[in-house]
DNA sequence: CGGAAGATCCACT
DNA sequence: GTGGATCTTCCGA
């Protein structure tokens, strides 16, 4: 497989949240913590994703307009990450997607680490490499092996610290979708299929789709 | 102002 | 399968 190291465009993530979740899966996520050690690189291939639609969505932060200091970056134009605390011990990261002031975005739930899985597997605080989906087959558990956390909430997709490549899209053939997880609570959004994967992967988060 | 639940993960049974 | 960790936000008193 060749995975481009071009980045994405500007007009990636100015598209609808739906679209930009899907379009997402093969992607990379390219990682360089500080410049002074540029050989901490770590590159992850994007495996499975959920689109959030901003206002109209109960299962999004940004339903009916919500605004809190936490969430203030998902208003952002499409083309900014958007990182949160949740459960008071992980992070998530997000793309937000669309224009500005909608609130839609796509969280991205698990990855591959395709480079840099040495450097991932000490930020886990793990011994030795987990059988695989164990390393960042999660949303939680991406952001640790990423060092992805509140320093980039708000930052733009194509800042050296985090940003995005092209990889390789996905085929149509190849895409697994359903139901969102953990938003039961959301009622009728509960049940969209709003949730992207590439179809059995091992690094898919549970339930597998 | 207190309690509850959350876009989660891990240890334990 | 269940419960604990313990930050952020919501809701009812």
């Amino acid at each position: 497989m060749s995975l481009s190291f071009k980045p994405v465009s500007a007009a990636f993530a100015r598209r609808s949240a739906k679209v930009v979740a899907r379009d997402l899966l093969g992607r990379l996520i390219v990682r360089t913590p500080n410049d002074s050690r540029p050989a901490e690189r770590i590159v992850a291939r994007i495996i499975e994703t959920e689109a959030y639609l901003g206002a109209p969505d109960r299962a999004s932060h940004a339903w009916n307009n919500r605004r809190t200091p936490r969430n203030a970056s998902l208003y952002l134009p499409g083309g900014h990450w958007y990182v949160y605390f949740i459960y008071g011990m992980h992070f998530c990261v997000n793309l937000v997607a669309g224009e500005a002031e909608t609130g839609g975005a796509a969280l991205i739930r698990a990855a591959e680490i395709v480079e840099g899985a040495d450097i991932a597997v000490r930020r886990r605080g793990l011994s030795a490499a987990p059988r695989s989906g164990d390393l960042a087959g999660g949303p939680g558990k991406l952001c640790k092996a990423l060092a992805i956390d509140r320093a980039m909430d708000g930052l733009a997709v194509h800042d050296s610290r985090l940003w995005l490549a092209m990889g390789q899209r996905v085929k149509d053939a190849d895409v697994a979708t359903g139901p969102r997880i953990g938003v039961g609570y959301a009622r009728q959004a509960a049940t969209w299929p709003l949730r992207f994967a590439i179809a059995g992967h091992p690094e898919m988060s549970r339930p597998r789709l």
